[in-house]
DNA sequence: TCTGGGGTCCTAGGACCC
DNA sequence: TCTGGGGTCCTAGGACCC
């Protein structure tokens, strides 16, 4: 006998989520143009009346006050999207265990098997789901319905808002048929392009490639979405804990580009200070440190430094975040961001100690950092700064020649961010 | 596309080791 | 000393996502 679901997976993403979850706690919101983002000035999320008016993700909110005079603007509250977010997953826990959160609006859920349990049919084990989340929480969702989760994904997203998309194995051709390419979660803009030259418009002409082709020009990633596309399933609803966190960055666009050294030094820094706090909240410690300075053209430069052990004290990294900067920096430049970004993220936990590091020292910089935390965490962020004077001395460093500059690729071209060449710093701190 | 901010994953190629 | 084969680890950079 033949299923017309071997297997049956949902990918369920809430429409508009923060500024939906905004007109839900505030019922006078509803009907009304409304974005989220207003501390960062940028629009996080935009409801289904803003983007009817043409407002949309990432644009600026000058260009969207612009655009809609009477469009409210509010702060994004995470706390209250995260509180949501967690009712909508145990929504979805009701009807499965197998459920994937995979962003904060995002999940997808392996049915496989629950059409006896409730004697129902996918497709009404799906719109039963989508209903109870809408009438509990007063928020829409679009869900798709498949038999993998790339084809479910695709679903979910071919019909917004408030969509219920079903895609059974026998209708895989169909749906692909008229599908940009550019839909298929995991082909961006330059697979696109690539594509393009060999005619491939949409999923159908993609999935009706020999396989072996699409290996050789996407590699492993192309050659999962071709067997995901055909209804062959790679990838598999998940349901353990996230994997820990490898990065923290942080950055921030100065309101005008400067050529003040002092001033970008001075940004530099606070980011580093956020990006410390936002480590130590997530107990974290970091064993590399980078920065990269954006100029007035949006090329990029930066360096960054491995860290003979990890840690998770703002004063520590300064004293090199310095030394980064002034290999960096080039005065009179005019730049635009200063980023900072923290890797080989590890756990906080024991620590091991040099034999001749001084252990009380350390300990007292960690003891003050997190003072600082709870200083601002009462007061408000940077009440307190760091002197960036402080701590200067006593960090012995050791510098490896910087390898000569490599060649930029510039056939590979295209792409936005071509950090050039950061050799590697040993430093000890 | 005249350009925000924060992430993840994959791969080629070099270093290094028997 | 022109020269084998195979494995692993690390790094730099590209592509992509929300």
């Amino acid at each position: 006998m033949l299923y017309p679901f071997p297997a049956a997976i949902i990918h369920l993403d809430a429409d508009a989520f923060f500024a939906a979850v905004e007109q839900a706690v505030n019922p006078a919101l509803k009907g009304k143009p409304v974005v989220t983002g207003k501390e960062r000035g940028i629009i996080a999320s935009a409801s289904y009346e803003a983007k009817a008016l043409g407002i949309k993700r990432a644009l600026s909110l000058l260009e969207a006050r612009r655009l809609c005079p009477q469009l409210v603007v509010l702060p994004s509250d995470y706390e209250t999207y995260s509180l949501y977010s967690k009712r909508m997953f145990h929504i979805m826990r009701r009807f499965t265990p197998m459920v994937e959160e995979s962003s904060i609006d995002e999940a997808y859920a392996d049915i496989g098997g629950m059409r006896r349990v409730f004697h129902e049919p996918y497709e009404d084990i799906a719109l039963q789901m989508k209903q109870a989340i809408h009438g509990e929480l007063d928020i829409t969702v679009s869900v798709g319905l498949s038999v993998t989760k790339s084809l479910a994904k695709l679903a979910s997203k071919h019909k917004k808002p408030d969509g219920l998309t079903v895609v059974p194995g026998t209708r895989i051709h169909v749906f692909l048929r008229d599908m940009p390419v550019g839909e298929i979660c995991g082909i961006g803009p330059n697979s696109v392009v690539l594509l393009g030259k060999y005619g491939i418009k949409t999923a159908y002409d993609f999935i009706c490639r020999d396989r072996d082709w699409v290996s050789k020009l996407l590699g492993k990633p192309g050659r999962e979405l071709w067997d995901e596309l055909r209804g062959q399933s790679v990838y598999t609803v998940t349901t353990g804990e996230r994997a820990p966190q490898a990065s923290i960055s942080k950055t921030k666009t100065f309101s005008a580009p400067s050529r003040d050294g002092n001033f970008v030094y001075a940004r530099l820094v606070r980011n580093v200070e956020s990006a410390f706090i936002k480590l130590r909240r997530h107990k974290l410690k970091t064993r590399l440190v980078g920065i990269l300075l954006r100029h007035g053209n949006y090329d990029e430069e930066g360096f960054e430094a491995k860290l003979s052990r990890p840690t998770s004290a703002t004063h520590e990294v300064l004293p090199m975040i310095r030394l980064l900067f002034d290999k960096t920096y080039r005065p009179g430049a005019e730049y635009r961001s200063a980023m900072v970004f923290l890797g080989a993220l590890t756990e906080e936990g024991e620590d091991q100690f040099d034999l001749f590091e001084d252990r009380l020292r350390l300990e007292q910089m960690v003891r003050a950092s997190r003072a600082i935390d709870e200083i601002n965490q009462r007061y408000g962020k940077h009440s307190v700064s760091v002197g960036t004077s402080l701590f200067l001395q006593g960090a012995p460093v050791t510098d490896k020649d910087a390898p000569p500059a490599r060649k930029k690729n510039l056939l590979k071209g295209e792409s936005r961010r071509q950090r050039l060449n950061i050799p590697m710093l040993t430093i000890n701190v």
